[in-house]
DNA sequence: ACGGGACTAGTTGTCCGACAAGATACTAGG
DNA sequence: CCTAGTATCTTGTCGGACAACTAGTCCCGT
């Protein structure tokens, strides 16, 4: 049977199709190894043409979720599945909450400034624009893990100046997305590991020169705009950083 | 025209033309925001049929390559492809060349011992079994950058025991593929930071407690088999690590 | 009885032609 | 000069067909 979302028409059948494999996938009913039904079969069943199958499963493919055996058929990638990696949860949020703990917010405030030389050449402003930046400090089940910086272009909220305070409550990707109607597409994420500085362990709350991880990341929209710059420093015991590495399997020409 | 490969009756045409549009946009003759020739147009030129074509567009589309408007055409994308990213560049060799300089190993040796009961269980082994553990302290310039511990089922080189020899020398991605046959298909990292202790300090040729990030990884081949398992101390101030995190897109049910 | 080779059913890869849906540029009208 | 409708181009989807390849089965010779 066919998927029943709100709006249907805005998006692509075959990412429908895609998201329901996975999901199918994820919630086990697909168990991993497993053989999929044949594509004429499983097209009759999602109610799409061959073709449009087709293309959610080269999407399936290259995510590496199945593989496709010519001749074979199409299998269920073994799941090692990553959970809790650094390209796949988005944001401090889902990391603290994929990690089973209550996620909160405190020492949060923000203001409105003008964009510094650096800014202004992350987020592809003039220099002196005006940006929104948001400064929170993010805890696990009470205990402060990360101090946060992020820098918005001010244009974003110009005409709703109210929606910076939710940031201070709710993550800023579902602000984006749900308020502001931004969808990041993707993002691009440097890190080191560094001592802490007497401002970072007093709001952290830790001796100063503990070990952490700063990490400083640019995410941009789907058309390629940078929307978000952010630096993050997160103690380096509260959690653990996984990356998938996609190997490139192709032969020097 | 197509291309003419060694064996082209192997792969399917969809990734020879895909292979074949990567090299076009790395290659800068696609430049980086350009609308590409029309489907009809591009299928007619490359000599394969619009679906075949919109399966490499398709595979390229999820690799964040080029993106696809409906009714308006398919762009290159905004060329921020990551240079030394951690989920492109595999392996120590290729991050050390990316960043211009010159690769070097020393402090080199390797040993067949019974793998702990730990490393059994991440390469999917027998308690006990043999493996192949490889040492060497990685050089960028001349100085030491990175200290990695490798460790190999026995059987991948049981009957060719000389290419542990390789592996004191050369890249140990190369080495697996050339010699043996192994391409490796994806791998899982984590990563933290940790202070060095006084042995790593010691060959790293730093103060004990300097900043390290400790980097441990399984690699898997293309039949889903963990084939490698290592454990790396790299400089803090050596390198910086980029990862490129897709974002989502999808909404909460 | 056993091993090996040909055969067959099943699956993915590719192709063709056609129409629908969305986006852009142009033109006619105000 | 601006606006709205239209023309035309683009990508998305569909149906059917055949080729290439795999794996299991069956038959035959040893």
């Amino acid at each position: 049977m066919p998927s029943q979302n709100t709006d249907d028409r805005a998006r692509p059948r075959s990412v429908q199709v895609r998201e329901e494999l996975t999901q199918r996938i994820d919630s086990g009913m697909l168990a991993a190894g497993s053989r999929l039904p044949s594509e004429p079969a499983l097209a009759t069943e999602l109610g799409v043409s061959r073709a449009t199958l087709r293309e959610a499963l080269r999407a399936l493919e290259t995510e590496g979720l199945v593989r496709r055996l010519w001749g074979a058929g199409t299998f269920v990638a073994d799941g090692r599945r990553v959970t809790n990696s650094l390209d796949a949860n988005f944001g401090v949020t889902d990391a603290i909450r994929a990690a089973g703990m209550q996620a909160g917010i405190e020492q949060a405030g923000h203001s409105m400034e003008p964009a510094t030389v650096a800014e202004a050449a992350r987020l592809e402003l003039q220099p002196g624009s005006d940006v929104l930046v948001v400064e929170r400090v993010r805890t696990a089940d009470g205990k402060p893990v990360v101090l946060s910086r992020d820098i918005l272009p001010g244009r974003l909220i110009a005409r709703q100046p109210a929606v910076a305070d939710e940031m201070l409550k709710r993550s800023i990707y579902e602000v984006l997305e749900r308020d502001l109607g931004v969808v990041i597409h993707h993002g691009v994420a440097s890190f080191r590991p560094v001592r802490a500085d007497v401002t970072v362990a007093r709001r952290l709350r830790i001796p100063r020169g503990e070990l952490l991880l700063a990490i400083w990341q640019v995410d941009y929209s789907e058309d390629g705009v940078p929307v978000l710059s952010s630096y993050e420093y997160h103690l380096a015991d509260a959690f653990e950083f996984t990356v998938l590495r996609r190997g490139p399997g192709r032969r020097s020409p």
